[in-house]
DNA sequence: CTGTTAGCGCATTCAC
DNA sequence: GTGAATGCGCTAACAG
């Protein structure tokens, strides 16, 4: 049977009160009362039971999330995976809200920011924008004791708690990487559409395939970048103009979130063996791998994200450790033939616009 | 603030007790007191609070996993994240244990299960060998009202409550539609080395493999399938023959467990070119992965399998659902670009043998 | 500074 | 058939 705190105040020969206080560093104890319990914990090997803990504190997490709003589909996946999360709160005494911000306006962003503290949660996961007041914001969230996770889009620089997301380097350099195996000898220049060079996301994942195109394969034209502002129509023409002026184009890859537009251009141009590797599992892309118009689709998992950034507040609100293995946000690859089955909260495309 | 059983005993106008045996749905109660308990709770909308219900009980989840011996190194990684989960058990109200059985051998294992059983345990995770008694002692094991998941490879015929692992076809797929992409107008050859082709994964990996090859591209010869018992001595010695036999040889897929052989007989051949894909990310195939030795390496992740299990069991044991999105084991495709950071107690290799 | 007591939400004896 | 009382491991008043 595990040691409870009776035992150890038994051992100890104090009452539970004086065990709870210095479990919970309180003051009011003094110094070698305070050793002689931690001396009994620590002999019997005491571990405090959470779920026992929460329930006389009637605890319960309230949790924000902070994310862009507008028509992104993989933005909206994730709302999707916090509402499930939400929906589920109930189990792990948690309670989950969401604040949609306007995407990529840092002084709005940091407004919500400032808001969501003011109510103390337990803690706050956002989609961080790269800007030095939101960093400052963040750093303001955490001296109030408030914990900070950065989710898909990180500010190392705010020392935000912890990143939920992937490695985007690492993603940018797999793209190359399956790029350069896909085309082996054929030649020809490669395209890269990105929404905007100002998101940090889209710079990392350009700087990594660049560097893996450049340092494992034949030297090889990588053509300007098209910054297609994750716009499905500018995205489109940015595509359909770069066929046209490169009729030798041997591979294209989108690294953001313009793929709809990028799907229409390739269709319109009837096969001409191109290979294309695009982010994110949608409906577009999936649709787009079935058919044979996309090679692979590299991926981040919403709901894994969700989760983790979830236990990970979780746990420093109580200050314990996770299992680092389990937060791990992998990349993903798909090709048609490892697809998960189609689930009905999967992504969905609400607006049936485009990402 | 969410109802409690005190909530529904005074809408019902019963006694906690009463509420109570309702909830568990035991005997001694008239169908009209039932049948106004369980109108409060639907109108209350009443959950009830499992961690509290725990406690109550002083409930804890006795795991038995039963996992082949041997110096399997995806075997031995999987005990140690078994291990691992056990280290972590009084967080989660769980005990688990593991019984090590020599492999492919189904009259151990059988027993192995009746044992198990035979202690009432709250869950069973086992790595099946396709065989008919197997199946029956499953079945028993479920008809004792112990769950049972299967684990790594699946065993459907026995009614297993849940499979916990990878979907070996789209597995082989994933690596044919790979190696046919790699290839691209390469002429030659394509080696298969498989561990055994009596066991499941190995034909489900290689079946997938065929067909992604035969339905994608250019008709291409696969060659008979070496089976290499997963032992490395047998597997160098293959497959140094049949670089000699077939000195055009284009690719070669390992779907098994006999990746040091492999990699001595590829190292031996120094440069030529060809195309390499493997199973399981472990110290081998990982520093191959980095040489360049081997393209891509396909993965299950076995500490996600075992918290998996343990989860699944749980949710069995208690007839709750599971997240049917996070109990699905992804088929990690790693390529030296985006392999993970080697943490300590990832799949070893103690015995320094082989896989 | 330290101890006593009640109670979190639920399950389980025991009476009635 | 049903209800009252006690306790799971822990926290939080409130006394002393």
């Amino acid at each position: 049977m595990r040691p409870t705190v009776h035992d150890i105040a038994a051992s100890a020969g104090v009452s539970l009160a004086t065990v709870d206080r210095v479990l919970n560093r309180r003051p009011g104890v003094r110094a070698v009362t305070r050793a002689k319990v931690e001396d009994a914990i620590e002999t019997l090997g005491y571990v405090r039971d959470v779920a026992a803990a929460n329930l006389a504190k009637s605890r319960i997490y309230p949790l924000v999330f902070i994310i862009p709003a507008g028509d992104n589909p993989f933005m909206r996946g994730l709302e999707a995976e916090i509402a499930a999360a939400g929906a589920r709160s109930s189990a792990d005494r948690t309670r989950v809200s969401i604040l949609t911000v306007p995407a990529f306006d840092s002084m709005v962003l940091v407004e919500a920011i400032d808001k969501a503290v003011s109510e103390f949660p337990s803690g706050i996961a956002v989609v961080a924008v790269d800007a030095p007041e939101v960093a400052a914001a963040i750093e303001r969230a955490r001296l109030a004791g408030v914990p900070v996770v950065t989710l898909v889009s990180d500010l190392a620089a705010s020392g935000r708690d912890h990143f939920v997301g992937i490695d985007n380097i690492a993603a940018g350099r797999t793209a190359g990487s399956l790029m350069g195996r896909f085309l082996g000898d054929r030649a020809g220049p490669v395209a890269v559409l990105a929404g905007s060079m100002l998101v940090r996301d889209h710079r990392e994942r350009l700087q990594g395939f660049i560097a893996a195109m450049a340092e494992d394969f034949e030297p090889r034209v990588i053509l300007d970048v098209l910054e297609g502002q994750d716009d499905p129509m500018l995205a489109e023409e940015l595509v359909a103009t770069c066929f046209n002026a490169h009729p030798d184009l041997a591979g294209i890859y989108s690294l953001g979130a313009g793929n709809r537009g990028l799907i229409t251009a390739i269709s319109a141009q009837g096969p001409r063996g191109i290979r294309v590797i695009a982010h994110e599992l949608i409906s577009h892309t999936r649709a787009a791998l079935k058919a044979g118009l996309i090679d692979a689709v590299l991926h981040q998992d919403a709901g894994h994200e969700v989760r983790s950034a979830i236990r990970v507040l979780k746990a420093k609100a109580d200050g314990v450790a996770v299992i680092e293995a389990q937060e791990r946000i992998r990349i993903d690859i798909f090709l048609k033939d490892n697809l998960p089955l189609e689930q009905p909260g999967d992504l969905p495309d609400p607006s049936g616009q485009d990402d």
